[in-house]
DNA sequence: CGTTAAAGTGGACACGTGTCCGCATGATGG
DNA sequence: CCATCATGCGGACACGTGTCCACTTTAACG
């Protein structure tokens, strides 16, 4: 009386979807998610039950770059300083957030989709690592949480494409400095 | 040949699109522009004419609480310090978005638009008054301008209507520690 | 194997957005 | 007052999103 698993063509569906995904973000500039059922060969309401929003896709279609992110976490921590650790990983996701262009703000929404259920998720988990090192040995103000830093990164969605360079990392320079300690 | 100017009867219908705009607003809590058009007894068309984008028609009937905004910024710099000026200057900004809850993001959007038309627009102007203010008695960075404090800002978007109080001062709390000049 | 019921499917459908264009309307010059 | 035609109207239409449900497929069990 296993919970009575999992449908192998199901798990092929889902598969045959995300690669379809890639494909149709690689060579459309358009993400329409009809196009992407269609390209996998499904119907949309497959796509949908698999994936009930669009965030949900494009967060599992760049799941890869998030754990890379996640991993940066502990990684910069053990060779930094908490606040310079927070610096550089702030600057992964600005280099992550320029290659990733659109899709950055769909991943971001599934991100505070997590928070919004009371989890964190692993980007949160990630920030609270760096935030409470920083708190720990005094350079980081007390009273901000990775959610708090979510909300702030979120403003990178609307930097347009071609200011990217000039703006983003200022604006994540701001930020920082608002989230250091008053001396 | 002078520009064969106008039409009564256009002036008309794009005053009864507001009103009908605004009681839309009120009565309902889905903001549907069809219904706005058929609530001011209009075709789509004529609303699309008036209002190219939903962020027109929004930013139209929100147009006083916007001026009230403007007008508050010399005003505080009158009475205030320039930091303490944007810092209540920020306040205002979270009252009338925790009030106007949804209509927030739209205004914001109008407002970036204009930046994206190289002109900063009456908000610009009003946050540009206020920096330049703190860069002259030097508390302010030198390195900001109003166009990152607007990015910055629309992370308020973001924040849910029932963790508001928590979270909307203490992020812009954050944003202006940000924007201080590092003694 | 055959049965059975849950798991899964896919496309029709409802809805909101925004565009487009043939038609009417009202200001203007005669 | 009438003729003219730019200005403006409005609704039909095309499109993308997301939902719903009658039908099919899979795999556990006898």
């Amino acid at each position: 009386m296993e919970p009575r698993h999992r449908r192998a063509d199901a798990a092929g569906n889902r598969a045959r979807i995300i690669q379809a995904a890639r494909a149709v973000i690689a060579n459309a500039d358009e993400i329409k998610l009809n196009a992407i059922a269609k390209e996998a060969g499904v119907g949309q309401g497959t796509l949908y039950r698999h994936f009930p929003t669009r965030e949900d896709l494009l967060a599992e279609v760049y799941r890869e770059d998030v754990e890379e992110l996640v991993a940066a976490a502990p990684a910069l921590l053990a060779e930094h300083q908490p606040v310079t650790a927070l610096a550089r990983w702030f600057d992964r996701v600005a280099d992550y957030a320029q290659v990733k262009r659109g899709v950055f703000a769909a991943v971001e929404a599934a991100v505070w989709q997590d928070l919004a259920a009371h989890s964190l998720g692993p980007i949160g988990d990630a920030l609270t690592t760096l935030l409470e090192a920083g708190k720990a040995d005094g350079t980081i103000r007390s009273d901000v949480d990775a959610r708090d830093v979510i909300l702030l990164i979120g403003c990178l969605t609307r930097v347009e494409e071609d200011e990217w360079d000039a703006k983003a990392r200022h604006l994540l320079r701001i930020v920082l400095d608002g989230l250091r300690r008053r001396p």
